[in-house]
DNA sequence: GCAAGGTC
């Protein structure tokens, strides 16, 4: 019997399907010489201090570093504590069965680091010996499926990936562990102050953020604004300077001539310039968009977003959920049509599904060589019926942005009028000539910038137009906005594009802060430790969070930096570079970071207010 | 009690 493993049963029952094998056993498919099985995602994670003879939190520990690191089973949280997971427990025994028959293993799980990762720790865990193959493709169509059985590579052929996958792993527990006793016990353990290669840069993001905006100083400048009249059309014109002196705008307030000063037309219009713009469909939703979509129209979590998505997976109507892609192969693009003619009788899209099936789509989002491990979200065309509000309202978001994807662009007209009087004016204006995409959720909540007109009247070049009034206006600049979920998720996205090394910069290309299926419970975890708050759709730091980035932020781990030189290196480790000299070099900086923390975090509980420590403390 | 990573 050969053994597959998938890394989750969709792909195992994917799988099953392309070889005809349809016998549904416990735990696994069978059927033409194959049996099927699955894991889901990490059965197995790198086991805790105690495990080690680490019991409980001491400073005489620090740093711990085990000689070799032991396995456990994923634990889940009960009224009892932590216990090892059953349905995990029950799937290892049916995987070990499994592999004590097997003639030969086939891995199958998802083709990247953690992929690996998920494999090796099975395999290793149960001691199994057998050679094992490996399927390595990045389609799911069923032709790939076919064709990567064919080319099944020996799986030694990743031994260097495991490598890599297996340092990530050992090291965010050095680091995150060894910094998280550090820190909580030398500033007095009352409560845990956690630390991580993730966490804490993300901390410092929103921190840094905040206090830029607590310390903002507002300045006062000065514009000056026109309103003219075209033959009953009135339209307003801005000055083109912004004055920080109050005179210098006043100064050219008394030179305008409206009609007020005596002036019948002392508006000269210098320029129209009229100029079509073409916005092109945004890509398809992959799971980050979507959670910034859900947040910003609905308010959801990222969290929220993303176990309402998992349901709608779990129920078959939508594509694979945590997907980094906005992109989709070829293959699936002929799929396309059929799915959009499934939503013709969607009531809100409908019409706009009918409007596709006459014009060739839109093809942006069409591109196999962005497909990573998975492609964009997309329904699967089975009938939704009877969702919840809130899952119909993600199940829609995913429906709406197919029809998007593939629609055409918006064309609009951007008018800019330049006017003298005194001093140079200019109006803008926007029109969409066709709406294309935009027409899917007709809402165009382009945030209108208050000199906007929304159309203006025709004008000439060389007319003189009455000024029927005149402002001086006053005005402050404003701070950047607080992070909410939405624009912290971009900024974890993009978080290496700011980073000035260009190595390092590059080593992050692909990655960001976190990964897609991490993101949520990295914000949902800073909430627990009592870092962050929300506080309507902000995301907003206590003075725990602020004091606790008070300690570290010129540290390294609060740096996105730390990952980028990570993933440079378990790049190179991947490519056959030594493990050793990595794991030192991560060794030396868990035992200079504990010791720094160590030192620093009696300092901590004076940076706190007293409202939120000394109150328990008393 | 603690990381980050994956998923039901």
């Amino acid at each position: 019997m050969k053994i597959v493993i998938a890394e989750k049963p969709s792909v195992a029952r994917e799988l099953a399907k392309v070889f005809g094998a349809t016998t549904k056993k416990n735990g696994y498919i069978e059927g033409k010489g194959y049996s099927f099985t699955w894991a889901f995602g990490h059965l197995l994670q790198l086991a805790p201090p105690q495990e080690y003879g680490f019991i409980g939190w001491r400073r005489q520990h620090l740093p711990m570093l085990p000689k070799k690191f032991k396995l456990a089973i994923r634990k889940i949280k009960t009224k009892e504590g932590f216990v090892d997971d059953p349905a995990v427990k029950k799937q290892l025994d049916i995987i070990r069965q499994l592999f004590d028959e097997a003639t030969e293993i086939i891995v199958a799980t998802d083709a990247g680091r953690e992929g690996e990762l998920i494999f090796r720790y099975i395999y290793y865990y149960l001691k199994c010996k057998k050679p094992f193959k490996r399927l390595w493709i990045s389609s799911q169509t069923d032709e790939a499926i076919k064709e990567g059985f064919r080319n099944l590579k020996p799986g030694t052929d990743y031994d260097t990936l495991f490598n890599s996958a297996h340092c990530r792993s050992e090291s965010d527990w050095l680091v995150g562990m060894n910094a998280t006793q550090a820190l909580s016990i030398s500033a007095g353990a009352r409560s845990v102050l956690s630390l991580g290669r993730v966490q804490t840069p993300t901390l410092a993001m929103i921190c840094s953020r905040y206090l830029e905006i607590k310390n903002f100083v507002p300045q006062t400048y000065y514009q000056l604004s026109i309103q003219l009249d075209q033959q009953g059309q009135i339209f307003k014109a801005i000055s083109v300077n912004s004055f920080d002196k109050k005179e210098e705008a006043e100064a050219l307030f008394e030179k305008i001539e409206d009609l007020k000063s005596g002036f019948p037309n002392g508006g000269h219009i210098l320029d129209v310039e009229a100029k079509p713009r073409k916005e092109p469909p945004p890509l398809l939703h992959d799971l980050s968009s979507l959670q910034q979509e859900a947040n910003k129209k609905k308010g959801f979590t990222a969290d929220q977003t993303l176990s309402l998505l998992q349901n709608l997976y779990e129920s078959k109507l939508v594509s694979y959920p945590r997907t980094g892609s906005r992109y989709i192969g070829d293959d699936i693009f002929a799929g396309i049509p059929d799915l959009i003619r499934k939503v013709s009788d969607h009531p809100d899209f409908g019409k706009q599904a009918d409007f596709l099936q006459t014009v060739s789509l839109n093809k942006r989002s069409v591109n196999a060589k962005k497909v990573t491990d998975h492609h964009a979200i997309l329904p699967t065309g089975e009938n939704a019926y009877g969702l919840s509000a809130d899952k119909q309202a993600i199940y829609d978001m995913v429906v709406g942005r197919m029809l998007e994807a593939f629609h055409q662009e918006c064309v609009k007209e951007v008018t800019k009028i330049t006017v003298e009087s005194g001093s140079l004016f200019t109006a803008n204006g926007t029109v969409i000539r066709s709406a294309g995409w935009r027409s899917v959720w007709n809402d165009n909540e382009e945030e209108k910038k208050d000199e906007d007109n929304p159309s203006l009247p025709k004008v000439k070049k060389g007319e003189l137009l009455p000024i029927i009034e005149k402002q001086l206006l006053e005005k402050q600049t404003k701070p950047k906005a607080m992070y909410n979920e939405a624009s912290l998720l971009k900024a974890l996205e993009t978080s290496g594009k700011e980073i000035e090394d260009e190595e390092l910069r590059y080593a992050m290309k692909d990655t960001g802060l976190g990964t897609p299926a991490t993101r949520a419970s990295i914000i949902e975890t800073l909430i627990t430790r009592e870092y962050i708050i929300r506080e309507k759709r902000n995301l907003v730091p206590t003075s725990k969070g602020l004091a606790v980035y008070d300690v570290v932020k010129d540290q390294k781990i609060a740096q996105a930096e730390l990952t980028g030189q990570w993933e440079k290196r378990l790049e190179e480790i991947r490519t056959g570079a030594s493990v050793t000299d990595f794991k030192s070099e991560i060794t030396d900086y868990t035992r200079t970071i504990t010791n720094e923390l160590l030192a620093a975090g009696a300092t901590l509980l004076d940076k706190m207010s007293p409202k939120t420590e000394s109150v328990k403390a008393g």
